[in-house]
DNA sequence: TGAAGCAAAAATGTATACATAATCAGAAAA
DNA sequence: TTTTCTGATTATGTATACATTTTTGCTTCA
């Protein structure tokens, strides 16, 4: 009857467990490193080793996982290059597909509906100075933006591979917004970043490949530069999802 | 006793799913867009459903698959503008593995390595002329530089996500190369593929990130070119892997 | 006290049984 | 002749049983 219910019938077990296996992946509480146990996993979630163990190997080919040489499955880690890695990934990928869009041309309606995005992306942004919580809203509205944004470039396998790019929540265009949201910075990066998004729809308007591809690199770096602010401070690098997947250097 | 018994036992009935089921796709004995019988299947291979299954979601994630609404996997087909855009994005990575190469600066050893790779490529082009049995063995040469040159970048995301861009068959380095073998361009082909092949790593040695970058994506135009050729050809076309997931426009 | 070996327990990989949903063929009606 | 409905068949999704391998913990020996 409620919404949680519908989802429950709708979904089938294996989707269960893909999701649910995904939290427990990014909420840490399956540790890096160690093999899943799959008889524990299916006490924990309630459906029988089928299911979980199609979760598994999907999990495996996201790269959230990887498998053991003995058998089994175990959560991957990662060091501060691998996550810099990700994000210059995700960057270039983004900038091909903004330059694509540039070069191919885009129907006037997405190009208004991607700016009505900016909007309220810019309403935001201002309300964030007197209203902290809107940091959400601003996830919500820049993770729209950035699908509208690949979508420009009309091309399937683009948009099927910047998925899998994004799948590392830190690689995601929304990785680290949380995690700025209590950075004394936070302020003027929004700022920044917002620019950016303007900037690129000017460049796709004007049909300037080259510097829409450009500014989606530059804009990805953000993320970086996130990334490197939260790795100083406990209270943000605490809001980094799937932040227990990163091995740090020294754990202060 | 032979290679093939050894590989039968070590590897797993999954694995052999996995590669068998690889295998029919790309020689079109499953068709594009109709539906993969999984007991059929089973009668094929002589492995039971379980691991037929895991190959299945392997190849759906893979891209070579599709998951169907009222259950089950067909085989993907791909227009034209899929391949064009497949080869633009493995072009664009590997250009940032080449840029990444240049700016991080590598090893001498592995830079003498690949270099060696390039002599040996170097006899083989001119011996094509002679002998046109050397382009399988140009083949082998042309993976293996590709394979060393993202090694140069050290990062492994890039490998991973470069590896899933050239799953495609037609999107990989080698998939049009015998099919260029056959057309009159070929040698020239070659010899244009050859130099980038040198340029490419004068730039990384000389830490020109730029024009690594821009090289690499100049060089993956050349399948591009030579995907639109090999349309053209039947004969030419027949030697494509994967040529039967390709939706052609009219079929001569 | 430490290491090595062995046995028990548990884990994975595979096969298969079962339930439910989808497809197909055929009959009946328009 | 075409369409629609219904029953039968076959498909997938899931659970579970089984065999083999790995892991663990205890005992024994140096």
């Amino acid at each position: 009857m409620s919404a949680l219910d519908k989802d429950d019938r709708a979904l089938s077990q294996s989707d269960k467990a893909l999701l649910a296996l995904r939290e427990l992946i990014l909420n840490g509480e399956l540790k890096a490193d160690e093999r899943i146990s799959e008889l524990s996993t299916v006490e924990r979630l309630g459906v029988s080793r089928t299911p979980v163990r199609m979760a598994l190997v999907r999990l495996e080919e996201e790269g959230l996982l990887e498998s053991i040489a003995t058998g089994g499955f175990a959560v991957k880690s990662f060091t501060e290059a691998d996550i810099a890695d990700a994000i210059e990934i995700r960057g270039t990928l983004e900038g091909l597909a903004a330059r694509l869009a540039a070069e191919r041309g885009v129907a006037p309606e997405a190009l208004a509906a991607i700016q009505d995005c900016v909007e309220e992306l810019d309403v935001c942004v201002r309300e964030t100075a007197q209203n902290p919580e809107q940091f959400t809203q601003y996830l919500k509205l820049n993770a729209r933006f950035h699908t509208m944004l690949i979508d420009l470039a009309n091309s399937r396998g683009l948009v099927r591979q910047i998925e899998r790019a994004s799948t590392l929540p830190f690689a995601s265009p929304s990785g680290f917004v949380m995690a700025q949201s209590v950075l004394p910075e936070s302020r003027s990066i929004l700022i920044i970043a917002q620019d950016q998004h303007r900037a690129v729809l000017d460049a796709i308007q004007k049909r300037e490949g080259a510097r829409a591809e450009a500014i989606m690199r530059e804009h990805a770096r953000v993320a970086h530069r996130n990334l490197q602010l939260a790795l100083q401070s406990q209270r943000s690098f605490d809001l980094v999802p799937g932040g227990a997947l990163i091995r740090r250097r020294a754990t202060v």
